[in-house]
DNA sequence: ATCAGGATGCGCT
DNA sequence: GCGCATCCTGATA
């Protein structure tokens, strides 16, 4: 349960970012259980950050979401896919982690029938992961996770060998952020989006033992 | 195996 | 209308 757990507000958001790598994500969905473990992220830093939704304190109902409290769903629509972000601060500091990919775990049949696709483009990517969790609206905003249908379960986790840190995808043309090394994977897992076969690790996906 | 181009739908001006 | 926190396809080597 992510609720009334302090480890969300206690850190900051980048922090908060590569601490959720290895949590296993999961959602009840209609046709039964599906989820994984949380191989990437990135982490939005609010009003400064000129990649956010929320730069500048922009606040609109869209974006509304990322203002309440730590572990709040924020869902967002782009380019025709849904995206899934946590709310990572106290109420009304809008910072976020957006969560990219992640190793299917649990409901692998029910997901391989919500995408048309098998094998390593199941999940990597963060419009793929929603399409294979079969979320295709916004109905969960401001639900919290733990009191959800989405869970995020922080003690039954993996930890990751290595911590890969690059700048953020898709924000290139977004000023000196969009540099910032804000995104975060682990290390050779083949689930990581826009991995190389030569980088992946096949024998434990990059998961200590 | 890598890259470029286009489809996509919705929120905002 | 325009601008995206994306994904897929088809063309190249």
């Amino acid at each position: 349960m992510l609720t009334s757990d302090p480890f969300y507000a206690s850190a900051p958001t980048d922090q908060i970012a590569q601490k959720m790598l290895g949590m296993l994500l999961t959602y009840q969905s209609p046709k039964g259980l599906v989820g994984g473990w949380i191989v990437e992220t990135e982490a939005y830093m609010g009003q400064l950050d000129s990649a956010a939704h929320a730069f500048k304190g922009r606040r609109t109902a869209s974006n509304e979401p990322l203002y309440g409290p730590p572990g709040t769903v924020y869902i967002y629509s782009i380019h025709g896919r849904y995206l899934l972000d946590v709310a990572a601060q106290p109420k009304d500091v809008p910072q976020g982690v957006l969560i990219r990919a992640v190793e299917p775990f649990v409901g692998q049949e029910i997901m391989m029938k919500n995408r048309t696709k098998t094998g390593w483009d199941l999940t990597n990517g963060p419009g793929k992961l929603m399409e294979a969790f079969g979320i295709s609206d916004k109905k969960m905003n401001f639900e919290i996770f733990g009191d959800s249908k989405l869970n995020i379960d922080q003690h039954r986790k993996k930890t990751p060998k290595k911590i890969g840190v690059s700048n953020r995808v898709g924000v290139s043309n977004q000023g000196d952020w969009a540099v910032k090394p804000l995104r975060y994977f682990v290390a050779g897992n083949p689930y990581v989006s826009g991995m190389k076969k030569r980088g992946m690790d096949l024998t434990d996906f990059g998961w200590r033992a």
